[in-house]
DNA sequence: GTGGACAAGATCGTATACAATCCTGTGTGC
DNA sequence: GCACACAGGATTGTATACGATCTTGTCCAC
């Protein structure tokens, strides 16, 4: 599978979306030779697309080392949470208020596909529909730094997801983005607002973050 | 001024700095080859500095043509400055309620020291540790994510105001800081929260944001 | 005199070569 | 048998060379 000719962009992207579909575990090491010959391209390209992807802290580089597919602490998983707690309500309302009626029928599909996808048995695709629901709303509340901000978090929530998920089970998505979608309908600013609040604390509660921790992780405790 | 050995780190540090105090002005092209010079260092290694100074937003990227100095448009600054209404007042309450009595003396050397850069006469350092000061409350609320958000907006911010400051006189840093650090001092969180939504909405005033376009910059009116 | 085409120079994009660093396995001394 | 030292291999860090693309200055046709 060696494409010729990939972009920098295009390599940090693919690897992105196989970090975010559990395809590569978290710790995995990514050798700058080994990608690079996957590609078809040389060390220099791998490593500008790395650069982007440790900028996005879904991978660790590590001096004279290598770079390894990032394995979020609880702590910062909580404070990813904590950072989007922060930005996404507000932005939330914005949206809200601002939508057009092109933006809530490209929602609307969006939502369509989750559910498709959800239907098809294909939960990998399902949880990153989900997370690009997030980020549009970021964008149709017009602000392009936030957006930004929302994206990264976005990244590695899904990392996060991957990693923490306790009960695959049911509530994936529950109807949140659906309840979400008819707040913008009515542009309903304030409940917009409230309900990305609680659809977040509902998230990170289904992660079980805010229990014991079941896997710190480090190597010492996870082996003995 | 040929520093041999300089690593990436270095390099783009230096070059942020030079942004910030306004030693290079916005626009600038950053040549490879000139900077590599420069710093004694290869186009490899500069490369690596320019990619994470085109992360920052502090310099625009542009294929085969090279590396400029960000030129904010005022849209772009008005979204940095909402960005941070959204995550530091919050951030403050948190700091204010966790700051210890070392954090509380660190801030107040650090008020001095900004007192004494105005009093100097030095209004470039003064900035810088006047946005120093924002990021150590960030830190202080042991949010390290919205931590490092806060630093990049900061960054932005230093460079949006070498820009668009309009009136220099006074109000620089009125005494808002001030204020702030007492609330730290008498664990006031909710006052902190208003004091810090208060000093950015008077920074963004300062700034003439608001007002009608006093240099939205395509050359074509610029020059006629 | 104006407009477009072309060519030369400069600059960036990528590949490759070499140096520096780190990991690991082996051997030796105690 | 254990610990330490050292050497070999592998991998990253950096420099340099070459190719691709853009800019710009010149020349010619109209």
């Amino acid at each position: 599978m060696t494409e010729q000719g990939a972009t920098s962009d295009h390599i940090a992207d693919r690897i992105a979306e196989a970090i975010f579909e559990h395809r590569i575990n978290p710790g995995t090491k990514l050798g700058e030779d080994e990608v690079g010959e996957i590609y078809g391209v040389s060390r220099t390209v791998v490593r500008a697309a790395m650069q982007k992807l440790a900028h996005r802290r879904l991978i660790d580089l590590r001096r004279n080392r290598g770079a390894f597919v990032a394995q979020p602490s609880m702590r910062e998983a909580r404070e990813v949470f904590e950072a989007r707690a922060l930005l996404e309500p507000r932005t939330a309302r914005s949206a809200a208020e601002r939508a057009t009626s092109a933006d809530l029928e490209a929602l609307q599909r969006h939502i369509d596909d989750e559910h498709q996808a959800l239907a098809a048995g294909d939960p990998g695709r399902a949880l990153h529909l989900s997370g690009v629901f997030h980020i549009e709303i970021a964008r149709i509340a017009d602000q392009s730094t936030i957006a930004e901000f929302v994206e990264q978090l976005i990244a590695r929530s899904s990392l996060i997801i991957a990693l923490y998920w306790q009960r695959r089970a049911a509530l994936c998505e529950s109807h949140a983005h659906d309840a979400i979608l008819r707040t913008f309908a009515e542009r309903d600013g304030d409940r917009a607002e409230e309900l990305m609040k609680s659809h977040l604390l509902d998230l990170v509660s289904s992660l079980g973050l805010r229990d014991a921790p079941p896997a710190p992780r480090t190597l010492r405790e996870a082996l003995r």
